[in-house]
DNA sequence: ATGACCTGACCATCAGGA
């Protein structure tokens, strides 16, 4: 009897292995965007600055390594995509607001585990005192809202890169991002109310376990290890017990033609 | 060091990134 209910236990273990990735352009990035798929084998892979106004191509792409694709498009700038696992029952919970001006936000839910995974490229926001920082923080007050009315039905997986440097220590020299967006107490009042959805921010405080998530071009081309931490996984507590691992796959950083974000992975046992 | 690099749009150079 008691041997039929830990095989029972063991069915019910889902695995499932989440990367997030800022690509700087699905085109540009075919190569390591397979390179990570071969390797890696994520059952969810968010990307965010797919670069390219063609839904076909984003999905086809996809496809030929048996992965569904939801996808927001736009020219030249932005774009988001959730790719995943055939096998998984997905329905597409994608805010259109989020979406109004430019492509930066998709949400699929998994419906056997009850998991939102919500997918955001946030805007850069620079220049301060311009247009396109107001506009960054009224995208993260919508953002805000939309969790707001769907948190307490769902676990919640909120990823990707957030153009938002929370705390001093999230980078390797903070005094370089005073007057940068990414750093300003409006920024960071607003990435803290993400927080206090009752989410946790899965990778805080292990930069010097881990790394950095995005290096510049052009400071990275001298070997120095000048990063932020920008890209994230925030999740439900019930989701955090569950984490069996997390990475920065900084690997890609360092192979040839890469993007300037690294890959970030978590893997969950519910 | 007000630097550097990369991408798309498009063909020379600029906008945008962070």
């Amino acid at each position: 009897m008691l041997k039929i209910h830990a095989d029972a236990a063991l069915l019910l273990v889902f695995k499932v292995k989440f990367i997030s990735w800022n690509v700087n352009s699905l085109r540009a990035r075919e190569p390591l965007v397979q390179e990570i798929i071969k390797r890696e084998k994520p059952d969810i892979l968010c990307l965010q600055e797919l670069k390219i106004d063609d839904h076909e191509y984003v999905s086809n792409f996809f496809l030929q390594f048996n992965y569904q694709t939801i996808t927001q498009t736009q020219k030249s700038y932005n774009g988001v995509s959730i790719s995943y696992n055939q096998n998984l029952d997905v329905t597409d919970l994608t805010i259109s607001e989020l979406n109004k001006t430019q492509a930066r936000n998709n949400i699929i839910l998994l419906k056997q585990q009850g998991i939102a995974i919500i997918n955001n490229y946030f805007p850069n926001g620079n220049p301060i005192g311009t247009d396109k920082f107001t506009y960054k923080l009224e995208w993260m007050d919508e953002l805000h809202e939309s969790i707001k009315k769907i948190k307490d039905e769902y676990e919640i997986v909120l990823t990707g890169d957030f153009n938002v440097i929370p705390e001093d220590n999230d980078a390797h020299d903070i005094k370089k991002y005073k007057k940068d967006a990414l750093a300003q107490p409006e920024s960071r009042k607003r990435f803290n109310k993400l927080l206090n959805l009752d989410l946790l921010d899965v990778f805080k405080n292990e930069i010097k376990k881990l790394s950095y998530t995005f290096f510049d071009y052009k400071t990275y081309k001298f070997g120095k290890e000048e990063g932020i931490r920008i890209d994230f996984f925030l999740v439900s507590p019930f989701l955090k017990s569950k984490i069996m691992n997390i990475k920065v796959l900084k690997e890609y950083r360092e192979m040839e033609r890469p993007s300037d974000h690294c890959p970030i992975l978590m893997e969950l046992n519910i």
